[in-house]
DNA sequence: TTGAAATCATAAGCAATGCGAATAGTATTG
DNA sequence: CAATACTATTCGCATTGCTTATGATTTCAA
């Protein structure tokens, strides 16, 4: 906490001449030296333009206008003690708190063990968490609703600072009894012809899926468009077809045994995925502590 | 009138910044330059430990705290404003009035003269009279409960300063058929054995007197002592005995033929008026002016 | 009244601040 | 992607503000 009445110095060493009648009194709570004191208020009087303190008599009184000044002061001082109060309250609800927007496969398989950290640096602090379509996680970070942005394929915005996480594999994503469940890889052309539970087209991930397939010289059967991973997953998982997902994204599904996750023999194929931020935005420490943790978790 | 805004120029400022949400706007409507109010924002918000702007938009918004600052600003600036219109109405009313503190027999035969005379250089100004006993004028002086007080036989005090305004000659007031009344002088000695009207022996000019008639070797027969002039007159006027009194306090009465004044042959009692007034006070306008008068009547 | 103690005012030197002019940097607009 | 408008920075200079030392005034006690 940095120290007080910094704002209105005079009014406060007014208000203090004012009630201990005494300007090296007055002067000394302030920390000043007693000239300075002497000084500061004849410099107040030379802006109201009339006389605040009755000097003829020890100790000084106040004259008419004097009272009238000190009853300001007295005012300002209070007001700015509230101000104060409430600034700190502000700094404190906030120095603690990061706000996250997140597309939806980003925050729910991350956000567990990043939460669990977080915790572990910021006992007090509150992290948090929105998960949104990509287009509205730029519009909350740009709208500052939200202090990081974790999207994937980033896109550059004259506004926004983008911090690569990683990169994520994507893997075959099939369900358990699919003909491909026991292969140790895939080959592109291997994909030739199989019903396959897609993107959206307007979603990014499926312009680059498609651009691979072409570039493979291999056709699938679209069967399903889905505009999310969480839906693609249940789909495969139903046994609509197979698709092409980010690995990392499919452990909990893996586990429980309802999808299987087979390499695909493209190392080129892989999901970017970053963290966005307002260039200009100063991130309090708990934001910076959270970079720091993902920074980290890159190499 | 002095300039507006003088005491929280940085208030202004930024409540100005706060409401037009431009700094060059500010820097003009507080005449100052643009980089200047630049710098001020940055030293505010140096003091107050926080980003107040967000620069990052054009045009420039306010952070919370920002906000909360602004909220601050705009209240004191208010209270400015209010402070300075009391002021001024104080100082209006102070300006043109001066209060003076009399015994009664100055104030009952000076003030009409002065009151006229003040009224033809400040025709809006007030003289406020009061009439009290001599102890109770320098009481109310020195208590700044008056301005100016008027008194006779100035005791010097430390904390007043005393201007001589005239020597009153003592003559003997006689009621009109009393045998003195033709007489064109009376000398000390013949005042011996007569009835006489005398001052309470607590009053100064009682002493006076007495040191008066013992030193010229005559006693005089005390029929009835009373604490001012005016009872005074009122008893001489009836018959009840002759007395010493400053003739300038008579000239009513002569007037009006209900006494007579008769040359004293002691040139050397007179009655001392004094102005009196606390050293350290600066008077306003109207009280140096009053003053002015006072000291040219005096020649 | 006088002398001592307390208090406020003034002086001088130095550091810090505040300002304007010129210039650079950045955001918005068409 | 210029053009425009606005804000930030730099620099030099004047002003302000502070401290120490000293002076002046008031108060208080003898």
């Amino acid at each position: 906490m940095l120290e007080w009445h910094l704002i209105f110095p005079d009014c406060k060493l007014f208000r203090d001449v004012a009630h201990t009648k005494s300007l090296s009194k007055a002067a000394q709570l302030n920390k000043l030296s007693q000239p300075a004191a002497t000084q500061r208020i004849h410099e107040l009087e030379r802006r109201v333009g009339v006389d605040l303190l009755d000097r003829s008599t020890r100790p000084v009184g106040l004259t008419p206008s004097g009272k009238l000044f000190a009853g300001l002061c007295r005012d300002v001082v209070r007001m700015e003690d509230d101000f104060l109060a409430q600034l700190a309250e502000i700094q404190h609800s906030t120095e603690g708190t990061v706000r996250i927007a997140s597309i939806y496969s980003i925050g729910l398989t991350e956000m567990g063990s990043l939460r669990e950290k977080f915790q572990r640096l910021h006992p007090d602090g509150h992290l948090h968490t929105e998960l949104l379509r990509p287009e509205k996680v730029y519009e909350a970070v740009l709208e500052d609703r939200a202090d990081l942005g974790f999207i994937s394929y980033p896109e550059h915005r004259r506004e926004l600072a983008i911090i690569p996480w990683r990169e994520e594999r994507m893997t075959v994503a099939a369900y358990p009894e699919h003909p491909f469940a026991d292969r140790e890889i895939i080959l592109p052309s291997d994909l030739q012809g199989q019903d396959f539970v897609a993107f959206d087209s307007e979603v990014i991930i499926r312009r680059e899926l498609d651009k691979f397939l072409r570039e493979s010289g291999v056709e699938v059967e679209i069967v399903m468009s889905l505009d999310n991973i969480q839906s693609i997953k249940e789909a495969v998982a139903k046994g609509t077809g197979i698709s092409i997902l980010p690995e990392r994204t499919m452990r909990e599904e893996i586990s429980a045994r309802r999808l299987v996750s087979i390499p695909l023999d493209a190392p080129e194929l892989r999901r970017p995925v970053a963290v966005i931020h307002r260039r200009k935005k100063k991130l309090n420490r708990a934001g910076l502590d959270l970079l720091e943790m993902i920074q980290q978790s890159v190499g």
